[in-house]
DNA sequence: GAAAAATTTACACAATTTTTGCATTACTTA
DNA sequence: TAAGTAATGCAAAAATTGTGTAAATTTTTC
């Protein structure tokens, strides 16, 4: 999920407010709550959503009239939660511009699946891979992929495993048995003769001075360590 | 409605499928019906629809299978009609690549104003660019069309859709699994043989030296990547 | 039944991992 | 601080595994 995606959230019972809203924030969105159609759509106007999630049957206006109010000035997915069956319902918050319309009671998954896919279009070609830099070398371990200076680096298999397992415990001590057992798996913990020779070149396609690393650590007797 | 929208209906059930076909053309869609996931899928590749209706239940494939290949190549809007109620049932579909997902028995004004709610987005823009271009190759996903230096290349069926696997997935890694998945279906996850075939087939026909591949790369002992 | 496509078979070739061997560096203790 | 020992770095080999391509065979399509 993308950093900083904002949903807001307007519906008036509380439980099913805290129930969508955990679900959402499990998702990676940061949820801004409202009990009635005023103060969400107040909320919608400073907040400049990615998404907004609305229950038809509010106290103060009906749903309908959040979603037009809406549309005026964004084109964010629209998702209604609705106690109304009536295919009326649907198709008059759908026609103003809502982009899907769940029945209560519905499941959290659905709901999760069901915001993944109107919100889907627009997060292609947005999306960021977590990258790890370090000196002149950018790290996108989702994407197996290595830059040096822009110049795309070959890593082996191994190669990327052992960098992995050291990235992801960033900074930290990783013993030998340790990293022998996450790259070449649990029935080999005896010898640290293989790290020795991956971590060389590990050193020589990534480090500036591979005889004077910098990031790619020794602590002899004990391990290796990763310095950003 | 904008004229000539085409909609590609797939329902093995005569009378749904004649209730539905009816129901879109009066909103101005031009219907092509198909009673299978196979015949549905090769007049999707021959008319390049706007819209795909898709029941879940087919008898010779899944709707789930239907709606992966078809988004190898299309970003068109993909509508599902099913009889399954399951949660799980939805969240598949709809993590698969669809756009909404209705349950039988539904009313036909719901289902155009679903209609309607998904087909409205990509009238307003945002579409991304159906070409792809690398060296002296253009790439049309959507019209099915290989160009080079203007020339048209003919691709298989299968050689197309690992293409498209890779294209829609581009300066990614995909791993010999997924794309066994993705282009012989989810029982053949095991042997990389025909990967490696393909891949051959495909740099023959489309890098300028096959023998040293510059897009269509090779990560050995993990899959395949292309490279724009 | 002919043509196209997919699958199977076969084998040369390339990349990676593992093994081997030894030089170098870091600690320890006299 | 020098010598000895343990730990580490590195290069190049052998072994293993993975890959590219052609060609023959079966299946599918028209």
């Amino acid at each position: 999920m993308t950093p900083a995606n904002t949903v807001i959230l307007i519906e008036d019972e509380p439980q099913i407010r805290r129930f969508v809203k955990e679900a959402l924030e499990t998702e990676g969105w940061k949820v801004f709550e409202a009990e009635n159609g005023k103060r969400g759509l107040i909320e919608a106007g400073s907040r400049k959503p990615d998404l907004l999630v609305v229950d038809l049957g509010l106290p103060d206006m009906d749903g309908v009239e959040v979603v037009r109010d809406f549309r005026t000035w964004s084109t964010a997915p629209i998702l209604i939660l609705s106690a109304r069956t009536e295919e009326r319902d649907k198709i008059l918050a759908l026609d103003a511009g809502a982009d899907d319309y769940l029945t209560k009671p519905f499941g959290i998954g659905e709901l999760l699946a069901r915001v993944r896919a109107v919100t889907r279009r627009r997060l292609q070609g947005l999306e960021t891979s977590p990258k790890q830099c370090f000196a002149d070398v950018e790290v996108d371990l989702s994407r197996h992929s290595v830059m040096r200076n822009g110049v795309p680096v070959h890593l082996t298999p191994t190669e990327y495993r052992l960098l992995g397992s050291l990235l992801a415990n960033s900074g930290k001590i990783m013993s030998h048995r340790r990293l022998m057992q996450e790259v070449w798996g649990p029935n080999h913990t005896e010898s640290s003769h293989y790290l020795r020779i991956y971590m060389s070149h590990l050193r020589q396609k990534l480090e500036i001075d591979p005889a004077q690393p910098i990031h790619l650590l020794t602590e002899t007797g004990v391990g290796y360590r990763f310095e950003p």
